[in-house]
DNA sequence: GCAAGACTGTTAAAAATTTAACAATCTAGG
DNA sequence: CCTAGATTGTTAAATTTTTAACAGTCTTGC
């Protein structure tokens, strides 16, 4: 399947990092990038590799993990079409801090990092990437704090809104329908099915959410919202 | 306490981030910054300030932490002397995302936005910088997969381990002595008191450390890190 | 020197979470 | 269409963590 540049260019622009680069920028990102095709379940790179590149989902999604030692895996988040992610290790040139795996056949566009750097060199470029940085950083930021301040409920109502968000996606409004199972969901809080369950039949019942098959429809954006703002 | 900028110049390089900038680039930091003095408890910035300046911990420290809605406390870091900090807030110009607080007597040396944002024009800072993002990107990447997927008593040995290198401090070998309240180190890992001390209890038991009035003494760094090491 | 405040030690009960184990339901691929 | 695999629903017991409550110990400042 051909994808023009021109599709990639205007696609990938509704995300906001991409979206807000001038046109000339944006157009020089694309001219030195590769397309990548990926099979679900394929790995883009793993923890402790060697940089590699600065990679752009174009269709699909890139699931960010890790291993623990005794096996459990921990998703950090799930990339979706749109939005850009891997520039920690081309910045400091340091090994990849985790696992890049595909969950479904997804298309990604690689920098390698040659290019990144010389993109790097200018002003506009590394700005943005200074951006993207600090949001990644604010990000977590947020999820250290909800680790150690906030109950179990209001987490599970933040993971689910930033889910409903795209997790940092391409449209800004949240979608009333999130594709999660619940064991992943699960896997991204550090609980396990069993208490999630009880939660999300406590937000269903309170007419907050309501559960499908491999998917969690927003029944009430507003009120899930108070339950992500409560302690 | 009048401090000579040569004092500070040698002081603040042992630090290795500060201490491997270029001799002229640390100049010029230390050209353009002013120093502020602090006494325990002073607030440098709250979260939700406008951006305000980049600092380094020239004396004292500075804790970094956030209130929960029920006023629990969570401390994110304690920044010791010969540490800079601050950088987020300035590279993308929003809101701090934390509280800062003197915990102790305490000076820094400010760097003000404007002062900042003409350092940055300069390739080596701009860099030096991007690393700095990037090694707070990887702690804190460590802390979420810490809080996910590790034992209360493998977060406990880690936080240990992280503060007796100083939590990113200037000196690289760990010292024996970390000098912490278990009400404080609890925040750290966002448990209560009592779930710490029968963790330290259990520490304390097999020889890896020992307690003393507000200080931990590391017995046995091996073991320590072994413990941080497993799941 | 001594007193107030800070810190640690220790318990027990209550609450939350995990572990383990199945049954039931949904979906996609052949 | 129909089955294998994935996903959800649901329990109960075991474990961990929190909450609550004091007593005892250490330090610093006056």
């Amino acid at each position: 399947m051909p994808y023009s540049k021109d599709d990639l260019l205007s696609t990938l622009s509704i995300n906001p990092w991409f979206g807000a680069l001038p046109l000339a920028e944006r157009k020089l990102m694309l001219a030195v990038a590769d397309l990548q095709h990926m099979h679900a379940g394929e790995m883009l790179y793993r923890k402790g590799d060697p940089v590699g590149g600065f990679y752009g989902v174009v269709q699909g999604a890139i699931k960010v993990s890790t291993l623990g030692e005794d096996g459990r895996e921990g998703i950090l988040s799930v990339v979706e079409a749109g939005n850009w992610f891997g520039e920690a290790s081309l910045v400091d040139g340091l090994p990849r801090p985790h696992d890049a795996t595909a969950v479904q056949r997804t298309v990604v566009l690689v920098v390698s990092q040659p290019a990144f750097n010389r993109l790097m060199q200018r002003g506009v470029f590394a700005r943005a990437i200074g951006g993207l940085l600090c949001g990644r950083l604010r990000a977590l930021y947020g999820m250290v704090e909800d680790s150690m301040l906030r109950s179990t409920r209001t987490r599970v109502a933040r993971r689910l809104l930033a889910l409903a968000r795209g997790d940092a996606t391409m449209s800004n409004d949240a979608r009333a329908s999130v594709t999660v199972s619940q064991e992943a969901l699960a896997m991204m809080l550090g609980i396990t099915r069993q208490t999630l369950s009880k939660e999300l039949k406590a937000l269903a019942h309170a007419g907050v959410l309501s559960m499908g098959y491999g998917r969690i429809e927003i029944v009430s954006l507003p009120d899930l919202e108070l339950c992500g703002a409560l302690a």
